[in-house]
DNA sequence: TAGAAATGTTTAG
DNA sequence: TAAACCTTTCTAT
């Protein structure tokens, strides 16, 4: 479920389960196996995100696995002995844990997953705009930065949102999701969206991903929220739009549109979402 | 059992 | 713009 939210997750679990301990690594499908051997047995000495980009930070420091877990990467992980190692196991971390009790994680089809030096994680991080969730992001500044650059462009603000030199962890719901709730146009040209509706959209994108991180989901129904006590929500009740084609909208009734935009499926609520309709226009 | 779709990015043309 | 990457899950047959 790779939006920024969960590899920031991530990250923080593999820092509690690994981070200040010798780890054993290794490649049971082989294809990281070369560096799996090299790095065996070293220390890891912490785990970060930034957008979507996963980094353990090996000692010594110019040790770094970079991950990124493309459309269907996945980590399992647990406590005590791992599973038996089967099908495509890309990547295998097994460490003593604080208490002495065994922790595991394990990585599969993950679209990166290479052993990289420090300048090369540095040359990543350039190519990233602001992350909603990195410590001292979620700033006004930050959302400053990436404000100017959509403030110039005449792309979409819909592909936009998903560019991740604008901004970083953004990706398929969250950019749904977003615009539905400022009631933005997919389609209006980011020089065209007031100021006021971008800082807006980025203090509740901050908001939205770290609800994210703690929930492990993306919920952005205010129903759902207020009904967490009452269990988890359902997935059709997490969302006003993604993935709700041909339904109803929860505001007002016309049903949800989908296409295509930069090569992903777009919802939106064809009455809610047009041109005019955004926060601080109505 | 087969097929499609999925919260993503890079590279080639 | 399309293909490739490579895995799981859901739906249809």
């Amino acid at each position: 479920m790779p939006e920024g939210h969960a590899l920031h997750r991530l990250a923080n679990q593999q820092t509690a389960q690994f981070a200040g301990r010798p780890v054993r690594v290794s490649s049971p499908q082989g294809r990281f196996a070369e560096s799996a051997a090299r790095l065996d047995g070293r220390n890891l000495l912490r785990v970060e995100a930034h957008g979507k980009h996963l980094f353990q930070v090996f000692d010594p420091r110019d040790a770094i696995v970079h991950i990124h877990l493309g459309l269907y990467g996945k980590v399992a992980a647990g406590t005590g002995a791992p599973p038996e190692a089967k099908g495509a196991l890309r990547l295998r971390l097994i460490g003593p844990g604080a208490d002495g009790e065994g922790q595991w994680a394990d990585l599969r089809g993950a679209t990166a997953c290479d052993l990289i030096t420090g300048p090369e994680r540095a040359a990543i991080l350039d190519r990233l705009g602001p992350d909603p969730l990195r410590r001292g992001g979620g700033t006004a500044v930050d959302g400053a930065i990436a404000g100017a650059r959509i403030a110039r462009s005449r792309v979409a603000i819909g592909a936009l949102l998903m560019d991740q030199t604008v901004l970083a962890g953004v990706g398929n719901v969250y950019r749904a999701e977003l615009l539905f709730r400022h009631r933005v146009d997919p389609l209006l040209p980011g020089k065209l969206l007031p100021p006021e509706v971008w800082e807006a959209m980025w203090a509740d994108l901050v908001v939205l991903m770290r609800a994210g991180v703690r929930a492990g989901r993306i919920v952005t129904t205010e129903r759902a929220h207020r009904d967490r006590r009452t269990g988890p929500p359902r997935a059709l009740d997490r969302t006003y739009v993604y993935r709700r084609t041909g339904l109803p909208c929860r505001i007002c009734g016309t049903e949800i549109a989908t296409a295509p935009m930069v090569g992903r499926n777009l919802f939106w609520c064809p009455g809610c979402q047009h041109p005019g309709a955004a926060d601080g226009l109505r």
